[in-house]
DNA sequence: AGGTTGACTGGGG
DNA sequence: TCCCCAGCCAACC
């Protein structure tokens, strides 16, 4: 949609108690950036790192409209599933992209977090 | 200004 | 574990 419209406008809105100044959008293309190749991360996880929880939603919904240089396919869901609409009839580009780099799907298309999960923004 | 929508979560059954 | 449901909150009618 439109990027970077939408993203211009979030940034003098405010999110919580999280002052961005320098813009949601930005906010969390900036952190998904710092994901390595074969590790993965929650939506929940980029919300808290954005200081506010609850904002897993919105991230998601930034996701749907990122930068090509955001490696937007390893955020995925708590529960270490895929949420994606990305994907072309039965072919999750996603999942596929994820194998790539090593990441291994159980039963269900569930990705263990204990193995994959990245963690490198506890403070 | 008010209602609807989610690439989400956590808790309860 | 799985499914359902109530919160959530910015974006978008």
């Amino acid at each position: 949609m439109k990027w970077p419209e939408a993203a211009m406008r979030a940034s003098n809105g405010q999110v919580g108690q999280v002052r961005n100044g320098a813009g949601l959008f930005e906010r969390v293309y900036a952190l998904v950036r710092q994901v390595p190749s074969g590790r993965v991360v929650t939506y929940g996880q980029v919300a808290a790192a954005l200081g506010n929880r609850r904002l897993a939603r919105q991230v998601g919904w930034a996701m749907r409209t990122c930068p090509d240089d955001v490696p937007w396919h390893r955020v995925v869901n708590g529960a270490g599933q895929l949420s994606t609409r990305a994907e072309v009839g039965s072919f999750n580009p996603q999942r596929a992209w994820l194998e790539e780099e090593g990441v291994e799907f159980g039963v269900g298309g569930r990705i263990d977090l204990r193995v994959c999960g990245w963690n490198g923004w506890q403070e």
